[in-house]
DNA sequence: GCAAAACCTTGACCCAAATCAAAAGCACCC
DNA sequence: GGGTGCTTTTGATTTGGGTCAAGGTTTTGC
């Protein structure tokens, strides 16, 4: 078996009721069995903290529903979002005892946790669990460059039309979708939680969307509902080049 | 063993000619003897390109000496600097066929290659090595995040301040030392690169390093020559809460 | 040792996004 | 139904850093 062949599992328990990647069909019956003896559940309300930076935290999850964002807060008050957590996104580090960042809950929000302990014996045990990590931590690194591109060069209007193409891509992939043409979906952020992601105060955030909208690059039905008439032409306007590499 | 305890290895063979980091008995006789077997040296000249982000890259490595950057380019020029390599630092993805950054090297490089296949085969076998990168990858996580706070939400100032210490940091851990009080140490990037680094122009990077200058905050013998009177001022400069969590 | 090139600094001006301010829309709850 | 307290939008003004331009300094190469 090569690193390529290691199951594309998410990291949450054969029984979670998520099931947004293809799974293979022996992550079924093989090491997601182990995860299931370690697992619990906890519910968090919109708004509720997860953790605060510096907390101790001795557990791992997957996020099963709902949104929850990693934050930086300078002593000043200044607040840079530095991580966006889906369903099937996993969160925390084996091998830490304290949160980093604060984790907040921003919508209703449901986590398969495994205690921290056993997880680490069980990727001990299991190569594959930690390959999967590896990769899963990869990616997350790949996307991080990619934020450090919107955060350092683009501009507030391509940030806001890149932010709208990611969670476009991120829920056309949980529907098993390519993204593509016209698609509709729900923005999962305040405006607020957006200018934490861009790097900017919420009113340019509030007049970047009024712009675009002006514009026919994005309809609002609503302050949250959003139908994307021409994703290429958003793809455009959030300066990508479009090289199709997005496709699931 | 747990996951805490696993070698502290820096993914260079046995023989490269640097112990950046302590590194543990183990590992001169152990893992790292796999990885001479498939190691090959690569050296660059200043302002050479390693590889082209879509470039075929059959080799993972191993910075020995120099520096290289990663950065990502828009189409119409603008560039932002996603990584950069000082020795000991690891560079290119298990599983993954092309690059996905252009690799530059800033400074005349040396690099210990492990040819890709080989690498992760070797992966496979000896889960130390992959819990290492998986550590090692984990960090580069949490320097990204910081660097997204830096880039989103701090002044011209800050951000200058920010890669100084940055940089007397990291200089400070390969000479094995704490950074503090009075630093002494050369700026290894121009003013172009650093101005990549923080999302900024050179002139605005020119005009605060003068201005930090100008207020005593950092000292200046020629163009790269840093003389740091005190790390703590720096770090409130940077606006870094000075937790002392930097030390090595 | 000198010319050319590359790199760096400084100045003048401009503009995108921040800040300050106010009003409008919306959800929740007695 | 109509406060009460959010969130969002929009307007007016300010400002930090970008842009354009010129000149200075260091490095490179013959």
């Amino acid at each position: 078996m090569s690193i390529q062949d290691a199951h594309n599992i998410s990291l949450q328990c054969g029984a979670c009721p998520i099931r947004h990647r293809a799974v293979c069909a022996r992550c079924e019956t093989d090491e997601l069995l182990l995860l299931e003896e370690i697992k619990y559940y906890r519910s968090f309300e919109a708004g509720q903290t997860v953790a605060w930076a510096g907390d101790k935290m001795d557990f791992v999850a997957s996020v099963v529903s709902g949104i929850a964002t990693l934050t930086q807060t300078m002593e000043d008050g200044r607040t840079q979002m530095v991580g966006l957590l889906l369903p099937s996104d996993f969160v925390g580090r084996p091998g830490r005892e304290t949160a980093a960042y604060n984790v907040t809950a921003t919508t209703d929000l449901l986590m398969c946790c495994f205690r921290k302990r056993p997880f680490e014996e069980m990727m001990l045990r299991t190569p594959h669990v930690a390959q999967r990590l590896l990769e899963m931590t990869l990616d997350e690194l790949d996307a991080a460059r990619e934020w450090m591109l919107l955060l350092g060069r683009k501009t507030a209007r391509e940030k806001i039309a890149s932010l709208v193409a990611i969670i476009a891509r991120r829920d056309a992939s949980l529907k098993l979708r390519s993204p593509q043409g016209r698609m509709v979906f729900d923005l999962p952020l305040t405006r607020e939680a957006m200018a934490d992601y861009l790097g900017l105060t919420l009113e340019t955030v509030s007049r970047q969307i009024s712009a675009l909208k002006r514009d026919g690059v994005i309809e609002l039905q609503g302050k949250r509902h959003v139908t994307i008439p021409d994703f290429d032409l958003l793809l455009t306007e959030a300066g990508d080049d479009n090289d199709g590499g997005y496709l699931i």
